[in-house]
RNA sequence: GCCCCCGUAGCUCAGGGGAUAGAGCGCCGGCCUCCGGAGCCGGGUGCGCAGGUUCGAAUCCUGCCGGGGGCACCA
């Protein structure tokens, strides 16, 4: 990458420039940002700014002093030195060129990083099996996917997990309101419970298991009864739950139960295993986790004074989970709602023998549903949601996913769905998906007059000089930065705007420059520069799980 | 009360120590004898307020104001 030889080359001056200005090692390493403005050359460079005050000079004469020290290479056209400072590069048209080449070698790996060796988990959605995913789960799933895919390019080993919450209270009553439902279903008397689960889908739940296992579970003796119908209901939910998140693009590899926990023992042992390195200790019948000691503001439950264990110590056996499997790290996709949850996990891991640094917490803020300005309301209990399945039909993959990556995951968003669909032309998932198809739709053209594509080394580049097509092969070349940016800052959403400043490159270089004319040459280098770009839109949008499409359908005025 | 996130153009948001702060939507003008006009080009008045750190602050720190969320022996 020509961040990486231009570094080589500056930190080189540097050393060389050292004794002259007085500066001892180390320097600071030399970072290159692609310029904005034409003027500014290709990349800049503000090393010169950073070493000054340790020069006692002023910025300009020590970056003159760096320029003078730059070895000669043969991508590079000009350096000069600018404003307050700054070292200017200008590449070689030859080295732009030689983008359009490795993309064109590279295909689907151009942009990916080489593996880095260590293994990652991202758990994400983990819904509790009470019901089918709805809208809130909905940037949590488009999130945790994204990163997902992007620490891959990045070059980490990835695993997808989904965190089956199949023990506690929310469950005993998802199982007694299938119950009552399914009673019902045959004729006998039984009421959801006040604070059971009362949307549809649980009589269609209970429906379906009277179908399919038949009426016997009735007379099961009632300490049973509940049980096995919560286990039925939940199975369906799961499957549900599986198939939801597979239309939506989303494939976990694996489906951790909290209750395999509780059977193996393992919340047993975190809890025995926090007592020996001092952590815990019983008050008022209970027994607790010393976070206040781990950075938290108050400490724990992990057993209640029942004697049923808390959310948090299956959190605890989880960790300790998580890590005896290998991975490296373990990032957690939470809900701001979750927030306050990371110093009691963290503080457990740490008391648990871990780096702190090793289990990470991408927080998103809350996504307001409207339909027409109107706040939905949302109650899994009540059972008034929108379900994901819903709004996978109403607004359709693409067009949710990329709304959802757009915006940093700081920030809390609104999603009309009747202005995302009403908008839909103006979505700019149809903007960058519009570039792919365009793109495609001029190979098929090349084709169809019998041009063929030649194989790229033996294909002269150089006609490609014009400013609009600069500009794509400079945006082009800046993509694997981008990607390795986006996957250090967990920031899918950068991704969608890479992708949509890649598409308007292109829509100008299309504008400005007819790509198949009668100069064979020009036509060989503009195809070649056009196929580079459908690539790298595709390896994009590809990252956040949006579809590349051949062709899209025109659409009337 | 404590904790987290946010406040950038009319609206929705990028940018998170560096040069003249960007994009989409909306609004007003232009642009096809040709490869897809879901496109392109042009038009801009903006970093909540006040201090501080720095050669340099939209960016880092403190305080304040405004908005959202969280503070269970629930999950």
């Amino acid at each position: 990458m020509i961040e990486q030889r231009l570094a080589t080359l500056v930190a080189e001056a540097v050393t060389k420039a050292a004794s002259d200005l007085g500066l001892e090692p180390p320097f600071p390493e030399p970072s290159f940002t692609p310029s904005k403005q034409k003027e500014h050359g290709d990349f800049a460079s503000n090393i010169a700014l950073r070493l000054a005050s340790a020069t006692g000079r002023s910025p300009r004469e020590v970056a003159e002093a760096i320029a003078a020290s730059l070895p000669s290479a043969d991508f590079l056209e000009k350096v000069e030195v600018a404003g307050p400072g700054f070292l200017n590069f200008w590449v070689t048209d030859d080295w732009m060129h030689a983008v359009v080449r490795e993309i064109a070698f590279r295909g689907p790996a151009y942009g990916r990083a080489e593996p880095n060796g260590k293994r990652i988990q991202v758990e994400f959605v983990s819904a509790n099996p009470t019901g089918p995913l709805h809208l809130g789960h909905a940037r949590n799933a488009t999130l945790g996917d994204a990163v997902a895919r992007l620490l891959g390019a990045a070059g980490w080993e990835v695993e997808r997990e989904f965190y089956w919450n199949d023990a506690g209270g929310q469950m005993d009553r998802f199982g007694a309101s299938v119950e009552a439902r399914y009673l019902q279903l045959l004729g006998r008397d039984a009421d959801v419970p006040e604070d059971g689960y009362h949307g549809d889908y649980v009589g269609d739940l209970a429906r379906q298991i009277l179908e399919e296992v038949g009426p016997g579970l009735a007379d099961l003796p009632p300490e049973d009864r509940m049980p096995r119908l919560r286990e039925e209901g939940a199975r369906r939910v799961l499957a549900w739950t599986r198939r939801t998140l597979e239309r939506f693009g989303v494939r976990f590899d694996t489906y951790f139960s909290e209750r395999s926990l509780v059977e193996r023992g393992e919340i047993a042992a975190a809890i025995d295993r926090l007592r020996e390195a001092g952590a815990v200790y019983e008050a008022e019948g209970a027994v607790w986790f010393r976070s206040t000691a781990y950075g938290d503001d108050k400490d724990r439950p992990l057993i209640r004074g029942t004697g049923a264990h808390t959310y948090f110590a299956a959190d605890c056996a989880y960790v300790v989970d998580k890590f005896s499997r290998g991975f490296d790290r373990a990032l957690y996709v939470w809900g701001a709602d979750h927030h306050g949850h990371v110093a009691r996990v963290r503080g457990a891991a740490v008391a648990l023998g871990y780096d702190p640094d090793a289990v990470e917490f991408l927080i998103y803020q809350w996504v307001a549903f409207l339909r027409g300005g109107e706040p939905l309301a949302m109650s899994k209990r009540a059972g008034t949601f929108v379900s994901l399945d819903e709004l996978i039909d109403e607004v359709g993959v693409d067009a949710a996913r990329f709304h959802l990556l757009l915006f940093s995951n700081d920030h809390t968003m609104n999603f009309d769905i009747e202005a995302v669909k009403r908008q839909t032309l103006e979505n700019p998932v149809y903007y960058v998906q519009y570039g792919h198809a365009r793109i495609a739709s001029i190979l098929r053209k090349a084709a169809e007059r019998g041009i063929e594509l030649r194989p790229i080394g033996g294909v002269d580049l150089s006609p490609l000089a014009t400013d609009a097509e600069t500009e794509l092969m400079k945006a082009l070349a800046d993509v694997p930065s981008e990607i390795r940016s986006a996957a250090e800052h967990r920031a899918p959403h950068r991704l969608a705007h890479a992708a949509q400043e890649v598409a308007a490159r292109f829509h100008r270089f299309y504008t400005e420059c007819v790509v198949i004319s009668n100069d064979a040459e020009l036509t060989q280098a503009r195809l070649w520069l056009s196929s580079a770009t459908k690539q790298v839109i595709a390896n994009l949008l590809g990252l956040l799980g949006v579809s590349a499409p051949e062709s899209m359908e025109r659409v009337d005025e």
